[in-house]
DNA sequence: GTCTTAGATTAGATATATTCTAAACAGCAT
DNA sequence: ATGCTGTTTAGAATATATCTAATCTAAGAC
């Protein structure tokens, strides 16, 4: 059972773990995709505690500025979001759109002359083509 | 003079070469920055021909499908975009957001087993951390 | 237990970003 | 000129995100 250390991880960021706040956290623990506020938004209220829209934008901000779920890089219009789990680079498909989580590998820094006098944190892998559903939908071009 | 190389380099992709359309692909060239739709809206409209709202979405979009300018993949709300240049990866700045090239250099790709059945068109490297601004301004957490 | 208080939630209004609509326009071919 | 196709336009509509001010909740003080 995780519910106690969602429980935790939430009061250790300084967090009440409110019912609201604990289901946008609990849905993205549970999945490996990217939802968008909108679907989160939708999830979390199909079942019972009702959670308005301004609290699942307030609680994804607030978790994202824990540092429990992090914002994902992706073109397109509304923002997409995952829990923080184990490192992982992306893939991302032309046609429709999906993201999928890679396994890690390191990857090279760039030479120090080129990062320049900028501080380097952290790096991420984005991969695109196609999704195995749409590769199989378009045998050929 | 490079007007010739986006007149043609629009029309050999299907595209007419009108004042709007140039002016949003030559400001995209002219610039190695990332700007906003909302951005280069205001930045085509500075000088003389007019460029509404809707012809600046439509001709991103145009842009984008023809393969001159992308979007460009970053966390935030309104889209970015830019020429498509030579290849680079890029720099996030935690801080501010603003987005900068870094050169390019070769990047493994993910074994065969972990792409799976998806088809690899591309890859790019997401860096992360405080530009050099930002750093400056930030001298020790 | 009651009080106090900071934090959290809410509905709805507002702000921002993007797309749609329908009419007008521009260049080209007949 | 006429028609054709692609383009532009203002404004409306939609989608996405944030703000506001009132209310609620729960943990700590008493
Ligand atoms: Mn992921
Ligand atoms: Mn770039
Ligand atoms: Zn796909
Ligand atoms: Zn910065």
């Amino acid at each position: 059972m995780d519910a106690d250390i969602i429980r935790e991880s939430l009061e250790s960021s300084g967090l009440r773990c409110t019912p609201q706040r604990y289901a946008v956290m609990a849905f993205l623990m549970e999945r490996n995709s990217h939802p968008t506020a909108a679907e989160i938004f939708d999830a979390v209220n199909r079942v019972d505690p009702r959670c308005s829209r301004a609290t699942t934008y307030n609680n994804l901000r607030d978790l994202v500025q824990a540092g429990l779920v992090r914002e994902v890089a992706v073109e397109g219009r509304g923002a997409r979001f995952e829990a923080i789990q184990t490192r992982h680079h992306h893939f991302i498909c032309d046609q429709c759109g999906a993201v999928e989580d890679l396994d890690w590998y390191d990857v090279p820094k760039p030479a120090g002359a080129a990062l320049g006098k900028r501080v380097f944190r952290d790096c991420e892998l984005i991969f695109r083509g196609l999704c195995q559903q749409c590769a199989k939908r378009k045998p050929k071009s």
